[in-house]
RNA sequence: GUCCUCAUAGCUCAAGCGGAUAGAGCAGGGCUCUCCUAAAGCUCAGAUGGUGGUUCGACUCCACCUGGGGACACCA
């Protein structure tokens, strides 16, 4: 089903296709109420550009536009606005469409990808904190956008599971492990190991020496240190999946650095017998010299010492994606400090002739009290399975407290929803680039503009209808007399419009802000229209249908947030 | 030094290719549960860092300035 906006720009084109055949008319919700439900500025844009005036220009377009089977006569306001108010008898048919409609108005896209994305991408050996929250939130919301309208999506967590800190790791195991610890919380004892030996080295040489020998010998494969690698990736994968779980994300593909690890010594020469690389200084080196930005940072694949880098893998790894998979798109859910690179990676990636598009979806920083950037390394972050467990345990004791009623195992797992709700919410409902300064009472709020409130609007609805009597059937054409009832339509005809939108500027606020609206709408409609105790069966089941559209659009919505909703709370 | 990014109410955040009177929440005051869940609703007050420019129209685009955060050859 085609939404009210596009609707009213084809018809819009229609109109105006003869004189400008190459226009493409916006249609945009209404800015005020005042100005009825859509508005378009074609008048003006066509005014300025053919010098007439924008209102006599409107009033010529209203008079040759044919929407009567949608809008009440447009209206020509302001400097030349056309605004449109869409008849009670439309919004009534379109909220009776998405009754039975199971993707409740959103279409699928019109071009289907396969797309790639890659997140959350914690480090081995290290606890996953606060500053993973934001990639793996993000990345899990845009994939199960991208899945509803219809593309085909490979989540794959490249894993920091390779690298010079296995060198530490494993020398610290094989001296000071602590087995009981390691049972108990691994990740904490190879962080315990990774620190004592890093503290060592800081006075001793001879420790230092030999935990680089450690890694020498792990990168050739020595039998022993291979063993202790993979253990600590599987002990440290165990956590990491516990809080996944409890997340709710899955990943198709786990392919970590390590993977790549055979790859990059004949990428490197391969690039270099191209001549896409070239050696600089004693490093391998692709240079990007017609590149204004780029053309004094050349991107290192391999160290002078012959070692590869971060770089060297990532390149390995677009190769092996489009080899294996042909991906449309690989997008990248990676913090804005490493905007550098991704440039560098897809300017390298085209010269190796690769079509598939590379986004890097960066967001903002999470600031510490001294507004930098917290880093495990300064100490003090929070601990990603901390904050969960803290956000879990608040909504324990709120939820304890109102719903005395309730049995322990329902009230836990509405604890669990609210509390992870509330987390994830807070993520998603701010522009990804905003940084901020972290805060308890910020990710753990309840009220206003938070997943609580948005489920506290669908588990009024789910209350309804567990209260109903029998079933109801719905009417052929809604009765909308309550202006909430008429604005909690209109609003519900937008969602299709909203879903597509997030991916337009991966910006899954824009669906938290609309959710939020029809929340805020519905609570209105809820307070002023009976349902259960509306006179008259027809008005009843009319707002019934109401009901049944908003919960599914807002339990769908928060889906798609990947926040569940609760059936009481 | 160069480049990226951000700056909105006391605080934390919004604003769908430039649109009409810039929206919320928190914090504070005052109301609303014999009524489908009060994690709610209603109500009072407050803001686009600065200077110019483009435009019928600018939080949005451009230039410069100030101030946060970040990146910039052998870390990831």
């Amino acid at each position: 089903m085609a939404t009210p906006r596009e609707i009213l720009a084809h018809r819009l084109k229609l109109t105006l296709e003869k004189t400008f055949p190459d226009l493409m008319p916006e249609v945009v919700p209404a800015t005020d109420p005042r100005f009825g439900d859509y508005q378009t500025n074609v008048a003006m844009v066509l005014g300025k550009k053919n010098r007439v005036a924008p209102r006599d220009l409107a009033r010529q377009i209203v008079r040759e536009l044919d929407v009567d089977d949608i809008s009440e006569p447009p209206e020509v306001e302001g400097a030349g606005f056309i605004n449109f108010r869409l008849t009670n008898g439309f919004l009534a048919r379109g909220v009776a469409v998405l009754f039975g409609d199971e993707r409740l108005g959103v279409g699928v896209a019109e071009h289907p990808g396969r797309i790639i994305i890659d997140f959350s991408s914690p480090n081995v050996a290290k606890p996953m904190h606060v500053g993973h929250i934001r990639s793996t939130i993000l990345g899990e919301c845009l994939a199960r956008v991208a899945r509803f309208l219809g593309h085909e999506v490979i989540t794959d967590n490249h894993v920091g599971d390779w690298g010079t800190q296995f060198g530490k790791v494993i020398y610290g195991w094989k001296h000071f492990l602590d087995k009981a610890a390691l049972e108990k919380n691994a990740i904490a004892e190879l962080v315990r190991l990774y620190r004592t030996v890093n503290a060592l080295e800081e006075t001793d040489e001879a420790v230092r020496r030999a935990a680089r020998e450690e890694l020498v010998k792990l990168q050739r494969g020595d039998v022993e240190n291979m063993e202790i690698w993979r253990r600590a990736v599987e002990l440290s994968w165990r956590e990491f999946q516990r809080l996944y779980e409890l997340l709710g994300i899955r990943f198709d593909e786990r392919l970590g650095e390590s993977f790549y690890n055979d790859a990059l010594g004949g990428l490197c020469d391969r690039l270099a017998a191209e001549g896409v690389a070239e050696m600089s200084e004693g490093a391998l080196c692709i240079f990007f010299r017609d590149d204004p930005v780029l053309s004094d940072k050349p991107m290192i694949i391999r160290k002078s010492d012959g070692g590869f880098l971060y770089a060297t893998t990532d390149l390995a790894t677009v190769e092996y994606r489009v080899r294996r998979w042909n991906p449309s798109a690989i997008w990248y859910v990676v913090g804005s400090p490493q905007t550098l690179h991704f440039q560098q990676l897809s300017a390298a990636v085209r010269r190796m002739g690769v079509t598939a598009k590379l986004q890097h979806i960066a967001f903002g920083s999470i600031l510490g009290e001294d507004r930098k950037i917290m880093r495990t390394r300064t100490g003090e972050t929070v601990g990603l399975a901390e904050l969960l467990e803290e956000a879990v345990e608040r909504a324990r004791t709120i939820v304890t407290e109102k719903r005395p009623d309730l049995n322990p195992p329902e009230s836990e797992e509405i604890a669990r929803i609210v509390g992870l709700g509330a987390v994830k919410y807070a993520e998603l409902s701010q522009h990804r680039m905003t940084d901020y300064v972290f805060s308890w009472s910020k990710m753990l709020s309840f009220q206003g503009n938070t997943a609580p409130y948005l489920q506290n609007a669908y588990v009024r609805i789910r209350s309804i209808f567990r209260k109903l009597d029998g079933i109801f059937v719905a009417p052929e054409t809604l009765t909308l007399e309550a202006a909430e009832e008429r604005v909690l339509a209109a609003k519900l005809l937008q969602f299709g419009e909203i879903v597509p939108l997030v991916l337009e500027d991966f910006r899954p606020n824009l669906l938290a802000n609309y959710l939020y609206d029809l929340a805020i709408i519905f609570h209105a409609f809820y307070e002023a229209c009976p349902v259960l105790k509306a006179e008259g069966a027809e008005r009843r089941d009319s707002r019934l249908v109401l009901c049944d559209v908003t919960g599914r659009v807002l339990g769908t919505g928060l889906g798609l947030l990947g926040i569940k909703s609760p059936e009481r709370m």
